[in-house]
DNA sequence: ATGAAAACAGACTATTTGGTCTGCATTGAG
DNA sequence: CTCAATGCAGACCAAATAGTCTGTTTTCAT
């Protein structure tokens, strides 16, 4: 692929990334994809063999992306803090600071677009949306678990609830945040969970983060 | 309208519906309907003016349901208990219990359906949504501000901040609970934050409900 | 019973949709 | 520079889509 053919390849994922989240997939079509975009049908098509394939490409993208984030901010928590609660704490502050951007706030969650829209799509892209969702899940888990081990909570609690817990949070939040233009929704969310976990863990609540 | 005029609309409200759950709004289209209806297009039309209409009235239909099932569960919990902490207790028991009735286990909240697909629809129907979320937290926020009033909480914490988690953790449920077919996601979510709110409290846990 | 209004059936239409195909332009390795 | 591969433009197509219209059947108050 040569590099202006990858550039062009981006912008069209790009543009359709916006319109997917601001028009849900089914109600995108690929011509406003072409408008929006100012490219031709040609381009399109020589790009993405068809809107299944884009719908495949989109959803690797956000996880790709995802993932990433993910990463980021639990190397730098697990650099700055040896205490897995710490760790966690830091690591929701963190996803706080990254949602709550304010050059572009974010319009909801692509997997719950996925979700709530899943008949249009192949098996291939619902295992990749669950997946990824599970993955998340998985890793909340293992470091509840961590802090589980470490602090005893002041009730009987699993690292499975907790983890199932957080992330159903920030998808209700992100549903929300959308549905009355709260653009703090997600954060504030975030933050009363921590501060849930210090009362849980019996730890003083920490001074206010940005 | 006659009887069985009235019927047949119900009908195909019904229809649209279910099919407007499974595969969003843009994403079933009216012949989709008539074919699992089995009503012409005529009928439809006679009794819709318009796809517009249709997701008016579908909207219409489920803020209705809603209100009652929450001034049912409410009217029940303040019948049997006087302090507003065991009425929130209870209403939330008879939501879990609602929510997991396994002859329809929920395929999610069509709210969130409607959110995500906003674009889809005129400034009525995202009206009625966004007020139907608002009117569900200010309900949690009067109740919960009782609950304030009387019993002072282990941590800061305001009546909103605890209104907006509980509809955050049930709208992320149901989002997880289609995301990967956990039929009880939602019910288990909203046990744990029971279990939160019997912490906050410094409430004894009660014996686990059905 | 009857007649007008309501309820419906389904052919028809204009537009939109995802997708194909042919041909031209650009790129970059040799 | 050359030229084959890649990138792209846009006319074209068949199916699907929301919506219309005309005519027939059903309903129900009188």
């Amino acid at each position: 692929m040569s590099r202006k053919g990858a550039q062009s390849r981006e912008h069209i994922l790009g543009t359709s990334r916006e319109l997917v989240m601001e028009k849900g997939f089914a109600g995108t079509s690929i011509d406003d994809i072409l408008r929006k975009a100012g490219v031709s049908k040609g381009a399109f098509f020589h790009h993405f063999g068809s809107k299944a394939e884009l719908a495949r490409e989109l959803v690797r993208w956000h996880a790709g992306q995802d993932i990433e984030m993910f990463r980021t901010l639990a190397a730098r928590a697990e650099a700055t803090h040896d205490d897995p609660y710490d760790q966690l704490m830091m690591f929701l502050q963190g996803f706080e600071t990254y949602i709550s951007n304010p050059e572009q706030p974010s319009r909801g969650c692509m997997y719950a677009v996925y979700t709530y829209e899943n008949a249009q799509f192949d098996e291939q892209v619902r295992g990749i949306v669950s997946e990824v969702l599970r993955e998340w899940t998985a890793i909340y888990i293992r470091k509840f678990q961590e802090v589980l081990d470490v602090h005893p909570p002041r009730m009987e609690v699993s690292a499975r609830q907790l983890a199932e817990m957080i992330v159903s949070i920030i998808e209700g939040a992100l549903v929300l945040q959308r549905a009355y233009g709260k653009t703090d929704m997600t954060a504030r969310q975030s933050r009363h969970f921590r501060d849930y976990l210090a009362l849980l863990f019996d730890k003083p609540a920490q001074a206010a983060a940005a």
